[in-house]
Formats: structure tokens, C-alpha cells, sequence
DNA sequence: CACAGTGTTATCTG
DNA sequence: TCAGATAACACTGT
């Protein structure tokens, strides 16, 4: 799930159910998940007792601030971060559970296990793990996205889909900012008039916008998402069948007839 | 049983 | 040097 609006929705999460509570309890039910040679045991050092403090996003980054040291929490493919009662049996996959002074726990659950949890000690620290990190695609200026598709041609796909050069974009919601904008998905960067960065500007902050504020990429009818995994699923736009393929070393979906491939 | 999957990274190839 | 492909990570659902 996690793209830059799953990851907005946990950093919600965390902010009305962590934000101003103090850590009571650290468990550790699977170190697979703590990365960057952080232990247990120095997990629950750093953060029991801790007060949280307002957590930011960046990209698909969420920081948990306390003041002192910072958790840094990477969702992967499959990562969610979940509040629950404490006295509530943990899933199957909660991993890491912090519990706080009002009784509730908040859960970092994740099957696959792809990324995880970083320590942070310093604000220096979180800024270096954070350092290949371009702009957040949430507040991307016209100027960044020109900056983000300029440099050496690629394709349109895989430019969107790097986090260094804009943060947050994943595959559904790149392939979804490209079917808004008509721009097939390996459309070259070297070849985009203005009228096409004008559109993607545009689209992106709509789809950005919707997705936010419903906490994931929407599975709405008239929106490609919805569609992609059907057998046979057509544009909801034009009724054309979609096409599948492997863009960007990601399985991709696009309209053929909205999204003509690039000449050449 | 085979294979794909909402992410990232190391490594190989052309 | 670099864009692109591939495997790997670990596990589930089709």
C-alpha cells in the first residue's frame, strides 16, 4: 500500500493517536524489521519514557520526533502503522508495538518485512538518512518538476518513480498521474513540450490532492487505479481496453488509445 | 506449483 | 558513465 498518500494517512495516525503521549512500553516481536544495525534493546532504550513530539513525512519517509532521538519508519511494499488497544491480541504481522500512557498501542505492522525502523540519535542523523531524498511530491513547485524530468533522458515512468529526483511517487499513483495527464508511461523526458509538464503539473496535484485526502490511491470507478487488475478492464474514460506491460521494471497499465506510445 | 506484488538496492549488461 | 534489466529481500494471494 504505502505510496505518499498511505504514508500521509499513517503520519495522521500518529499525530491524533501518538502526538503529546509519553512511551511506556517498547516490544520487539520481530528484530527483522529494525534496520540500519539498531537492537531491541537500544530501540526501547531510546524510546521508553519518551514524549512524541509532531511527526513529519517526507516522501514515503515518516518521522517519529520525541525530542530527542527520532524513529525513522519506511513502510516498504506491505508496512502499515495501525492504533490499537493494548489489551487488543497483536496481528500476525505487528512487528514493533509502542505503548503509550492512554492505554492504546501504536503498531508497526508489516508482512514482507522489505524496510523498517531507524534510530535516529540526532537531527543530524535523520537529515543524513534522509539526505537522497528529493522533493516532496506534495509541495512540488513547477520549477522542481521541470528540475525532475530535466538532466539525462529516461523514461517518463522511471524519472517519476525516482525518490531522488521527487519524493513520494509510487506505482500506482504514477501510473494514475500519467492517465490523467495522457502521456504514455515511456514517453522520453527529453522530448516533453510544455504543454506535456503543464499537464503532469496539473495532474499531479489532483491526484495528489484526492488520494491525500482519502488516505491511499482511490479506487474510484472513473480513476484508473480501480481498474487495473481487472481481466479485460477498460479506460474508464474512453472505453478502450487497457493495456498491461512492464515499464520502469514495474508492472505498469496505461490506455493506449489516451496514452499513444512516443514515436520512435 | 508458478508467479506477481502499492519498494528499494546491489549488481550486471549493453 | 549511465539507463535499463535483474535478482534479492520475505511472504501472501491467485
Amino acid at each position: 500500500m504505502p505510496e505518499l498518500a498511505d504514508v500521509e494517512e499513517y503520519r495522521r495516525v500518529l499525530d491524533r493517536c501518538g502526538r503529546g503521549h509519553r512511551v511506556t512500553r517498547v516490544e520487539v516481536t520481530d528484530a527483522g524489521v529494525l534496520r540500519g544495525g539498531l537492537r531491541a534493546r537500544r530501540l526501547r532504550d531510546a524510546l521508553t519514557g519518551a514524549r512524541i513530539g509532531r511527526p513529519e513525512r517526507h516522501g514515503k519517509w515518516l518521522v517519529l520526533h520525541t525530542g530527542g532521538p527520532a524513529v525513522l519508519l519506511h513502510f516498504g511494499m506491505t508496512g502499515q502503522l495501525v492504533s490499537a488497544p493494548a489489551d487488543e491480541r497483536p496481528a500476525a504481522h505487528d512487528r514493533v508495538l509502542f505503548t503509550l500512557d492512554d492505554g492504546r498501542q501504536l503498531r508497526f505492522r508489516d508482512q514482507r518485512k522489505l524496510k523498517g525502523l531507524w534510530l535516529a540519535p540526532t537531527p543530524g542523523e535523520v537529515d543524513r538518512l534522509l539526505a537522497d531524498q528529493g522533493p516532496d511530491a506534495l509541495s512540488l513547485t513547477r520549477e522542481q518538476l521541470d528540475a525532475a524530468l530535466g538532466g539525462r533522458p529516461r523514461q517518463l515512468k522511471a524519472a517519476l518513480l525516482d525518490q531522488s529526483r521527487i519524493a513520494g511517487l509510487g506505482n500506482l499513483l504514477t501510473d494514475e498521474v500519467l492517465w490523467h495527464a495522457r502521456l504514455h508511461p515511456a514517453h522520453r523526458t527529453d522530448r516533453l513540450d510544455r504543454a506535456a509538464t503543464g499537464r503532469i503539473s496539473r495532474s499531479l496535484k489532483q491526484v495528489l490532492r484526492i488520494s491525500v485526502r482519502a488516505g491511499r490511491v482511490p479506487p474510484r470507478g472513473s480513476w484508473l487505479t480501480g481498474h487495473r487488475d481487472e481481466p479485460g478492464g477498460t479506460c474508464p474514460r474512453c472505453g478502450h481496453a487497457l493495456a498491461h506491460g512492464r515499464i520502469a521494471g514495474r508492472g505498469t497499465v496505461w490506455c493506449p488509445r489516451d496514452q499513444p506510445a512516443p514515436a520512435g
